[in-house]
DNA sequence: ATTTTTACTTTGAATAGTCAAAATAGCAAG
DNA sequence: CTTGCTATTTTGACTATTCAAAGTAAAAAT
């Protein structure tokens, strides 16, 4: 029975709250500080004005700060609550991919409505079924029960150094077209590929995978695979 | 006037709704016919008035007929809607219990929230993963993926007959601190137990237990295990 | 320094779900 | 019949979330 009980502002946050949330502490990552109104309404699907009465209450409840005309920023309480979110999107996703062997190319839309209706019980024991993972079927690190998350920052397939093998580490693109595209050409996480060149004018980027030969990537889809150095095999240089 | 929809029973319907829905099932099965609003009111924990508002919504929507000053009755559509919310309650129940090892006495709590969160995508996974079971863990028939439910009509502790070896089939009371007391008592679903004696005028009802002993239940109790004739073990006659 | 543009805030309205309290219908007695 | 009692229905209000459209501030352009 553990006391883990989450800080005060942890009552009952409505799965619409949840979802802002968490889309503001990506965006607040993402873009360094204030979050503007339009941002989090486009994200959101939502018109500016929705965006704004949110930040409101946000701000009302003690999850936001709230600067009308410059933005909102999460407050240490809300940071907390979404890293919370975050925890039981990810971890149910493994969790689906692991154990109900759903394909990695879905989980995140059925994680979208489960990381509301997990509770705390519910998540220890999937934490605890896959062996308290760090990372979910995306590469994207699963922060702890207390809500501390250690992202370690990366290059991507489109600035790493050329040459230089590389292991995939996480793929930020979410889209069920693209992981289906990323897995069916050997490109998930924990694959080793080496950037043969870039042609930044053409906006392409020239992969060499381990026993698939070459592949091109766009920018945009290279930007997405975020990957670290690949220890050198034994027998290697 | 309102669009009036009714295509199939695949409409979306809110958690409030689907509540509402095996709510109206449940006590239709015991009630026979109309569901009262007084009824309906106190099951789900609201004034009278919400109720009608519901009921009404409900017909509105094609899920059920209201009669003012009558009562509520599912139409098909709405039972089958019933039917798949249950569906999903028990496996979902099940899974908690047989998976991710939660004790069989929180996993309503907890599959009340899930059910609603569900995909049938994730569902068909569970179901599969737990080898198409029929029951739940509290011995409650599970409803087909096509909405049919056999529900074997059932004795229990409170009107079976004396002296003879009975199975416990099913818990109807789902309370935390009943199923507690059963299981630690082994009468959970399988136990073989045989009804001594019954003194109605004390409301007791005296069991004896396969290797643990004399065991006496009040009426109530007894009511809420229904059972079914033990096999006879080979060997006893 | 105006004007224009863009981004944002307000206001008014809608839907879902709910409660409190007042109005009623139906039946029960007298 | 007339009065009561109980179960229901209505009405008015309130919260959460959202949109449409109108108003406004701040930034960009001329
Ligand atoms: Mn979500
Ligand atoms: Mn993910
Ligand atoms: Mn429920
Ligand atoms: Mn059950």
């Amino acid at each position: 029975m553990r006391k883990l009980r989450v800080p005060a502002a942890a009552a009952l946050a409505s799965s619409t709250v949840e979802n802002y949330l968490k889309q503001l502490y990506r965006q607040q990552r993402a873009g360094g500080g204030m979050v503007g109104m339009g941002q989090l309404a486009s994200a959101m699907g939502v018109v500016p004005g929705t965006a704004t009465s949110m930040a409101k209450s946000l701000a009302e409840a003690g999850l936001a700060r709230y600067t009308p005309r410059n933005g909102v920023r999460l407050t240490a309480a809300g940071e907390q609550l979404a890293l919370h979110v975050i925890r039981r999107h990810r971890l149910v996703e493994l969790f689906l991919v692991k154990v109900l062997q759903l394909d990695w190319s879905v989980v995140d839309e059925e994680a979208e409505r489960l990381e509301h209706a997990v509770s705390d019980r519910v998540l220890e024991r999937m934490d605890a079924l896959l062996d308290f993972p760090t990372a979910d079927p995306h590469g994207d690190p699963i922060p702890s029960a207390h809500g501390r998350l250690h992202e370690p920052r990366r290059l991507s397939l489109a600035n790493c150094p050329l040459g230089r093998p590389q292991t995939i580490a996480r793929v930020l693109n979410q889209d069920r077209d693209f992981l289906q595209f990323v897995e069916s050409e050997g490109l998930a996480p924990g694959a080793e590929v080496t950037v043969a060149s870039r042609i930044v004018a053409a906006g392409a980027v020239k992969l060499q995978r381990r026993r698939r030969g070459e592949l091109s990537l766009g920018l945009a889809a290279a930007a997405a695979m975020l990957v670290a150095p690949a220890k050198p095999a034994r027998g290697e240089g």
